[in-house]
Order: C-alpha cells, then sequence, then structure tokens
DNA sequence: ACAGATATGGCAATACATTGATGGATCCGC
DNA sequence: GCGGATCCATCAATGTATTGCCATATCTGT
C-alpha cells in the first residue's frame, strides 16, 4: 500500500488493530471511483474518437441502440432518466448528435409535448462500427477481471448509484 | 430488471442459458460506472456547497491535509499523478483553490523547478468545518453498505483503475 | 558551458455537467 | 374553455475535463 494513500483525512484510526476505518474505506472508495471515472472518459473517448464520438454520445446512441427502444425511439425525458444527467446537459449532446446525422428528434403523434428521440439509419450504421471499438475498449479495460467479478462490481455501483440517486432527490428535481 | 436495461447493445446473448453475456456485463456495469459518477459530483458538491467547494477542491484540499504530506505539502506533479487528472486542469482547480486563500504554491529549496503545494492555515481551518460535512455525506451515501461491502467494491475499482490507466499510458502522455 | 530533460504555467478549443430562470407548446381535470 | 401541470427548449453563469501547442525556468549529464 503506498503510504501517501494512508490516513487519508488525518483522523486517528477508531481501530486499534490497524485496520482501516469505515471512513478510511469510503475516502478511498470515493477517490477510485473518482479516478475511475476520469480514466473511463479519457480512454473510452479515446476509443470512439475515431468518430467523432465522446463517452456520453456513446452512452446516449447504446441507450437508443437497445432492441426494445430502437423503432419508437425514447423521449427526452427517458433519456434523462436513463442516463442521469440533467435536461440542459442532454440536450447540448442530443443537439451535437443530430447535427452529426446521427439522431432525430420526432414529435410524438400521442401527446404533442413529447420529443422521441431514436437513431437515422446513419445513425445506426456509425454506432454498428462503433461497437466494434467498444467491444475491444471492454476487452481491455476488464483483462484481468473474471465475469464474475464484473457482475460484483456491477451490482455494488447499481447499489451505490441508487443510494447517491436517493441523496440526489427522486427526480430530476 | 428493468426491461428497458435488458440487451443495451441490441447483441444476440451469446449464452444460450438466458444468462448475461461478457458484454453485457461491462455494458451494464460502464453505465452504472458513469451514473455513480454523476450523481458523486452532483450530490457531493452540494454537500460541500456551504464553502463554495466542489468534489473536485475537496479531492484536492483531502490530498493535502494528509498527515504524511501535510507539511511538505505536494509537488503539482504528484498531485496529478494522485488524482489522475490533467496538468492543464489541475491549475485552474488550484487556481481557484489559490484565490480562495485555502492552498499556497511555495517554491522548493532543493530543486527550484518544482512547487510544493500545501494548506494555509486558513485551508486547514475550513477543511477541518469541511469534514464534518463530508463525514456525514459518506454515512449517507453508504448507508446499506456493510464496511466489508465497501471494502470489496473499493478494492475491485481500485484494480478497475489500474487496469484503465493501463490503457490510457503509463505516464500523462 | 551547453544540450537535453524536467517541472510548471499560459493560451486556446471543445465538450461535459451543474444550477437557475424563462418561455412556449401541449395535455388534462374541472 | 380555462388554469395548472407536464414536456421541451433556451440563455446564462460557473466549474470540470480533455487535447494540443508554446513558453519559461530549472536541473542534469557530458
Amino acid at each position: 500500500m503506498d503510504p501517501l494513500t494512508r490516513n487519508y483525512a488525518g483522523a486517528p484510526l477508531p481501530d486499534p488493530d490497524g485496520g482501516m476505518g469505515r471512513f478510511d474505506v469510503a475516502n478511498r472508495l470515493f477517490l477510485r471511483l473518482y479516478q475511475a471515472s476520469n480514466l473511463l472518459h479519457k480512454t473510452g473517448t479515446r476509443a470512439v474518437s475515431a468518430f467523432g464520438a465522446t463517452t456520453q454520445q456513446w452512452a446516449v446512441l447504446g441507450a437508443l441502440s437497445r432492441p426494445a427502444v430502437h423503432k419508437q425511439g425514447m423521449t427526452v425525458k427517458e433519456l434523462i432518466a436513463f442516463l442521469m444527467v440533467s435536461r440542459q446537459n442532454l440536450t447540448a449532446v442530443l443537439d451535437r448528435l443530430e447535427g452529426a446525422g446521427l439522431i432525430e428528434r420526432v414529435r410524438a403523434t400521442g401527446d404533442g409535448r413529447l420529443r422521441h428521440v431514436r437513431l437515422t439509419p446513419e445513425g445506426d450504421r456509425v454506432w454498428s462500427d462503433m461497437l466494434v471499438n467498444i467491444r475491444k475498449y471492454y476487452e481491455d479495460a476488464l483483462m484481468g477481471f473474471s465475469t464474475e467479478e464484473c457482475l460484483v462490481m456491477f451490482r455494488l455501483l447499481d447499489r451505490l448509484r441508487d443510494s447517491l440517486g436517493r441523496i440526489a432527490g427522486p427526480e430530476g428535481e
């Protein structure tokens, strides 16, 4: 263990046996989350940079490519709930994707307020190509992890996301 | 399981038994990482907003507050390696912290190129106050998690960070 | 002394991400 | 129909984050 990472908070260890206290564990956990997140965006954006895309745009395209929503598309509200970003931010990302011709915003027939966001044929094509890079990226990033370990990590992050979402407020608020 | 999250990639499941393939696990894992990271910044910044701080500034102050480096401070290079952010970005964060009077940049005596970044007395005081909010934040965020589970999550994220760091390149590159 | 490496800072461009406030279009209950 | 709620967009401000390039000061090896 790197001595620089010991006793991060400067607080005395509450455990006299030398083990890490809950605060220290939390501290390191959130630091790792911060680091991993930054690296995810950095390396992920590189992986799809050949398409002029970013990890966020990749997330949007991935959400829209799912067979359950591919035909109808998703409303902006649904995308916000799925990706958990602010409306103002998502609008900007959608503008860029629309400008690149990868998605289109279609007025819903039933409810005039809703806009269904969906992939264009061009978006379908680009997403298929991107998928090759993405699969390769997942392979590289998760090399050394068993599928079972990935599943454990997913479940833990899923719960953490729920917990943080509870703090953030039930809705976009 | 939300039907919207099934078959995220639109690829046929390689496992005929109905289990998730490795790609689908990876896909959900990275989506959760993305969501959790966004929520971390949103809720974390709220937690320390009373001090006009953000999660990134909190990370810098936390790094500098560790007893092992508290007196000497850390060089910019060390901070970059510790937080894993770009130099240009860190400079901007340090500028804001310096402007707020929480840190100072001191020329190293031995090597004139190095600048030791360290907390000012004011920075010490503010960090102590922030620590109250941060402890409360960790409690809320990790409610429902045992310390053992936090440790498992930390270890997995630690490995993932290493793996992503390997992709990003050995240094800031 | 001189060349190269290192450490930092500066400038610019682009994209994400939040908050806050405003406005317009549509739907629903009464 | 009318008022309130919902959905979407816009403008603005601030902060984070990347990349790329250039400048400056300092240290090190020859």
